[in-house]
DNA sequence: TATTGTTATACTCTATAACTATA
DNA sequence: TATAGTTATAGAGTATAACAATA
């Protein structure tokens, strides 16, 4: 039985299992597939994964610095910018002098800032339980901690 | 020992426990890792990890269709014929008609395709063992399978 | 009528250089 | 001399609409 020259055969299933062997290549898919859910369960809040982000971090950390923020998310100065400005013209936050340093503004959360969320951070850890719904309770517990290992 | 006001302390230490508890935020700065080393390795054959993946599954999957390739990689059509173009030029791969549908162009590699992913490939896996270091040879088997959990 | 490959185009994201005010 | 925040801008990545050729 012989077969036709491969070269001549139109491929029916891609084989995609060498780079299913690669770490980086199933770490961006996996964070792609959540962050998909993620941007429709968060557009009711206006918050792009990134504002997210930047706001959890502003009211776990009230007073924190752009530069501050910047570390902690690896964003770069000038694209932290107009995030900012955009949450303090939707009164999310404020920018108040920084207690020892008159170079820095100290970001604080809004009334308003706190109670979005309030609501937010739930429906965030919400999405979770549905993101992780394939993995056990400790299998979900096992990857965060070995994805820490990679990155920090 | 009264302290004064929290909102008139700078921040010491970020607290970003909270979005450490997301999958999406660690599997996204996991990734964003790996990928960053994958830069720097892969800079000597001139592919971006897009470039490397589109050849990879053309080396693995000879006769693929751009349609194909969109789909197992999750890329539009749109986007994917400037890399199509780009790798053609440079030699590395070959457009074909397509043996059952004229619509369709069979996407091969040459033999200096071939050749350059001969060593990509490794190289690859090569840098894997780095970004896995810190974890045991069972906890990278995990991790790869969890994570698959969640994009599949 | 639907699909493949393609062009044109817009939008978002990320990166670099340079400026000011202050440390 | 270095750093925080900012502006302007360039580049890369991602998105939609529409077209010709073929199914």
């Amino acid at each position: 039985m012989a077969r036709p020259p491969a070269a001549q055969l139109a491929v029916q299933t891609v084989d995609t299992s060498y780079l299913e062997s690669l770490m980086g290549y199933n770490a961006r898919r996996a964070a792609l597939a959540v962050i998909e859910h993620f941007l429709v369960v968060m557009a009711p809040y206006g918050l792009r994964p990134v504002d997210f982000s930047v706001m959890s971090l502003i009211v776990h950390n009230p007073g924190i610095t752009s530069r501050q923020l910047c570390a902690a998310l690896g964003l770069l100065p000038p694209n932290l910018v107009g995030m900012v400005n955009t949450l303090q013209k939707r009164g999310l936050i404020e920018r108040r002098p920084h207690p020892s340093d008159r170079r820095a503004l100290a970001l604080h959360p809004s009334e308003g800032g706190l109670a979005l969320m309030r609501a937010a951070e739930p429906t965030a850890t919400q999405l979770e339980r549905r993101a992780t719904a394939k993995l056990k309770a400790a299998e979900t517990k096992t990857l965060l901690r070995l994805l820490r290992k990679i990155y920090l």
